[in-house]
DNA sequence: TGGACGCATCGACGTTCATCGATGAGTTGA
DNA sequence: TCAACTCATCGATGAACGTCGATGCGTCCA
């Protein structure tokens, strides 16, 4: 594997095509705070199912755990024990669900946590 | 439907059979603290799974929303607009994941919301 | 004591999901 | 220009899940 730190000739950041506006990207509904309709409610379940996972909550702890706070994604192959299209499939739900943001430099993709969304997860289960 | 809130003969608090040590028993692990292992991402990930779905995210919020602080399982069939024994199966999987305790009085069965576990994955995505 | 009632469990069915090998798209460097 | 490389997508497969009718268990009341 070619060491993805050593590339300079990049043109910066370059962001993937993001859905303007993904779930969860309207209020600051909470479970604790009254009677959700389905909508809502539909909206929470699916940032909480991104969650779901043990697969994708050590992506995220290990994203997180990064000093830069970004991570290549030809990193995160072998810490999590998984083939690679496996990997790949999990950080793309990630990003769907608005919880990492994907940067390509090169041929490498770089993710980041993206803590807006999580921290609207986190809100939903405020009292 | 008879009124559950009629029930005046009964023994006080019966609560039912729960697992001594469920999941999520044990520590505070956090997502975004650092490189969480697949036993930690197991249980927080088991944790959110419960809430991944949309008629247990109602269920929370219409329990949490009671003046009482608990509802007869009988009042959640007609707003949850699903089968009984759908809306068994998860109120079931919800105490079984912690997020809900069950107290059975007399034929009805009230559930109540258990704030700790609650907290709990609150505290996981905490930064 | 027997019928009505509330609720959990069972069995079945269709859908969703996690996983991985194979492959394709885009990038780099020789 | 072409081989090597990174990563996303495709297709397939087995497991898990949501749902509901039927049924069983425990409780209440006449």
């Amino acid at each position: 594997m070619a060491d993805p730190s050593t590339f300079v000739n990049g043109w910066g950041t370059v962001p993937d095509m993001l859905p303007d506006v993904g779930p969860l990207a309207c209020c600051g509904a909470s479970v604790l705070a009254g009677a959700l309709d389905e909508g809502d409610a539909e909206q929470l379940a699916h940032g909480f199912r991104a969650l779901a996972d043990p697969a994708r909550i050590r992506l995220l702890s290990i994203i997180a755990a990064s000093p830069t706070g970004e991570v290549c994604a030809c990193d995160l192959v072998e810490p999590l024990g998984r083939a690679q299209p496996t990997v790949s499939h999990h950080l793309s739900l990630l990003v769907e669900a608005g919880l990492l943001t994907r940067t390509k430099r090169g041929r490498w993709a770089w993710y980041r946590i993206a803590p807006d969304r999580i921290e609207l997860l986190r809100g939903a289960l405020a009292r």
